[in-house]
Order: structure tokens, then sequence, then C-alpha cells
DNA sequence: AGATTTTTTCAGCTGTTTCTCAGCTTTCAA
DNA sequence: TTGAAAGCTGAGAAACAGCTGAAAAAATCT
């Protein structure tokens, strides 16, 4: 899968680049409407990823142009909070989709793969690890059939781990992906909310494995070792 | 591959220098920011090693100047561990990733491998030395289906063992790969890690033969001489 | 606004890891 | 055969990673 990110502030659009790439997608970025553009038109996409707000051509035009050519390519489109009206105007010139910044780089992958129409889990979007599921469409989580309740935090991180069971997640890997890529969070705040899942998800059902694990000095996996 | 190295510590400057020629790259090395973005602007590089805290033209200042002078070349910052918010204003500046100090050299590595865009080491590779395996997605070790736990210190070790098998690795060339380059280590404590690891994937599996190899007045060597 | 929940930080505690040291063993050459 | 150099290893001090209760800060609800 081939994405293009058009964004000129380098943090994010390296941020999104660096986490993309790990998830496995062929990431290029352009840092400049007129260069995007140039690349859009010339090479072949799967997705593109295109802030409002450009040096050169905006935004909004680089869409427009895009649909002008005959460019059918999915666009996600990035804007800042105050930019609703902008916003319209993008739909209207042709983008399939907005975030708003700042956002959580999970939230951003989840908007992409929907645009990909890739459905990662064959079954709707219900995930499972050995008897604990997790169903992204009704933000409803169980154990055997016994319902959990989360906060917001707690389902984004968990939700972070079960699309990637068995495998370690480091804590930085972890405050990337589920909080705002501009949080300046400490690592010990992963481990609290660590905390908090397995006092809800291992702690109430003694009788079964607890599934939350840690790796000592690389990070946390959910699941068995694969 | 030609690297330039914009860093006035001389110390650092030169232990990069060397570790990056011994992986066969072409590096020059300034320690100043007037030299270094001279040379950046008027020779082709590769990648860009610049330090933030530099003398006459700080760092942030040379990566936006040569984005300014249409020079494109990637950029890996390197900031201490207070310079958060210029770490920020760097990547704004135009800089591609950045590496806090102090780092071990083998970090610093594979970033500048991730910047050339070199061989995709990051995504789901395992090294394979006979019946030894090293997963560097999921950091998991097994000899035979046997799974082997090991500390980062220890697994940072070993990993750099496997990426060089039947290579002979000096305890010096050892201590500039696995340990921050500030870190002033014996090199008994080698010959200790040598030993942790030797109990841990050697010595449980008596049968097979020894994979961890002494090699008297040289070093260690993990597999068979090629 | 005040109350409640959620998010985040902080400080103290625990067990583990890291690293050094000192004494021991092996190797090798004179 | 013996002495020096190189390497090995058990023990222990210091540093660190991770867990937790509690409190501060922020967001959300009524």
């Amino acid at each position: 899968m081939r994405v293009l990110i058009i964004e000129d502030e380098h943090k994010i659009a390296n941020s999104i680049k660096r986490g993309l790439e790990q998830e496995a997608y062929a990431v290029d970025a352009a840092y400049d409407g007129e260069t995007g553009l140039d690349l859009a038109l010339n090479e072949d996409y799967d997705v593109i990823i295109l802030d409002l707000m450009l040096p050169k051509i905006d935004g909004v035009e680089v869409c427009r142009r895009l649909r002008k050519n005959q460019v059918h390519t999915p666009i996600l489109m990035l804007t800042a909070k105050g930019q609703l009206n902008d916003k319209v105007e993008g739909l209207n010139a042709g983008a399939d989709d907005y975030l708003v910044k700042p956002f959580a780089f999970a939230e951003l992958l989840a908007r992409v793969r929907a645009l990909t129409r890739r459905p990662r889990n064959s079954i709707g979007s219900i995930l499972t690890v050995e008897d604990l599921s997790l169903n992204t469409l009704t933000f409803e989580v169980k154990r055997g059939d016994k319902s959990i309740e989360l906060s917001k935090k707690e389902y984004a991180l968990l939700e972070y781990l079960m699309r990637n069971p068995g495998r370690i997640l480091t804590k930085d890997q972890i405050i990337n992906h589920v909080w705002d890529y501009d949080a300046d969070i400490l690592p010990n705040t992963v481990e609290v909310y660590i905390g908090y899942l397995r006092n809800k998800i291992d702690k109430p059902f003694k009788g079964r494995p607890p599934l939350i694990h840690t790796v000592r000095g690389f990070g946390y996996r959910i699941g068995r070792h694969r």
C-alpha cells in the first residue's frame, strides 16, 4: 500500500511517515503543495493525506486539481482546529474524509485503513485475544460474556494492544499511537494505564491466565507470545 | 554513501566518524556550524548528522538555511536531554529525525539506514545463526523451539553479534556499538555479558555445539567461521 | 457553578539489571 | 615448567525499570 503525505510541518509529516512505515505502508512525503501535486499526478498512491495549509498551492486547490485531472485516489484532509470553513470547502473540493489536529496516530491509522477499505479483521470489526473481545464499532469490551467499562484512553490503549496481539510494544510506540502527536507524556503514564487495564481485564478474572504481560526493558504485550 | 557530521564535540564526532567508516560510509566532519553549512551547500551528501548546539551558527539555523537553499538531504538532528523545545524547533526547521544524547552507536546506525532507505531491517526481520533465531520486531529469541529471555543489554549484544555472523568482533567494537558513546565501559564488562549470553544460549543446550566462540587475542564470534 | 470522572504526575517501594572488582583458570611462549 | 597475558566468573554496590496509592490538573456532566 502506497501513501503520499502532503504536509509542510515536518514534525507531523515525519512522525506520520514513520508510524505508517511501521505498519508496512510505503510512504512518500512532500512538504509543499506544488511538489505534492506533482507526485500525486505522476505516481500511483492508494491514499493521499493532505494538509489544508500549505505553501505554494494550498490543500483545497491541490484537491481540486487532482480531481479535475481524473485522479480519484482517496484523500484524507488534515485541518487545524479553527479551519472549519476550509474543511467544508475541502470536502466540496473532493476530499473523502478529514481529521482535526492534533490527532492521535491511531486515529489517523483507522481513517487510512477505512479509506483503503482493508478490513484488518475479517469478522466485521471485532478484535479478539483469547476470551477478550473488543468491538470497534460499538466500543464494547467483554471478557468471556462479562461486559467491561473503559474510559476513552483505556479503550484507545487496549485497542492498540489488541491490534498487535503477541507483539511487544514499547512505551514510546504506545505514546506515539495512543496520544496526540503534540502531547508530552511521561513513560510512567503508560505504566499507570497498564495498571488500570489490568485492574479491569485481568484482576477480576482470577481463574483465567492474565492477558497483559510486562516484558522488562522492552515494553508490554497482550496475549501469548507468537 | 556519503555522510556529513556537524558536531562541535570532537570526541563524539570522531567516534561516529570511525563507526560509520567501518560500515563503509564515506564521512566528513565539521566542528562548527559555519564550516558545516559551507560543506553541506557545496558537497553532495546522502545524510547530514547535525548537532543542535554549535559554535558560530546553531543547528536549527543551519537546517533552516539548507532547506532555504533547496538542499533536501535528509537531516538527523542530535539533541541533548534538556533541549526538547529546540528539538521541536529543529523538526520544524526541516530535520527528518532526531536522536537524544547520549545514544548507542547501533541506534544512530539504524536511523542513518532508515534515512538512506537502505535494507528494510525495521519490519519483521529475523536474524538466524544455525538453530538460534532473533526477531527484531517482537524481540523474541529462540534456540530450536525453546524461547529465551534476555535483558536489554544482553539482547543488544546478541543482536550485534548476529548481525555479523562468522565475523570476529573485538571488545572495542562491541563497546562502541552496544553502549552509549559516553559510557565508560571496561573490556571486562563485555566478558561478563558474553558469559551471561553463554549461560542462556549455549549452556542449557548441551547436546548442540556452542555458538559463541572466543578468539583469543582478537574478540568474539558467533557461528561458524566464514 | 459545583460535582464527578478522567487524565496525568509524583513519590516511595520492590526486584532486576548493570557494571565493577578480585580472584581464578586457561593459553601460550620462552 | 613457569610466568605473563587474556579470559572467565561469583559476589556485591549502585542504578534503574516498573508498580502502586495518592493527589493534582483537566475535562465532562448536572
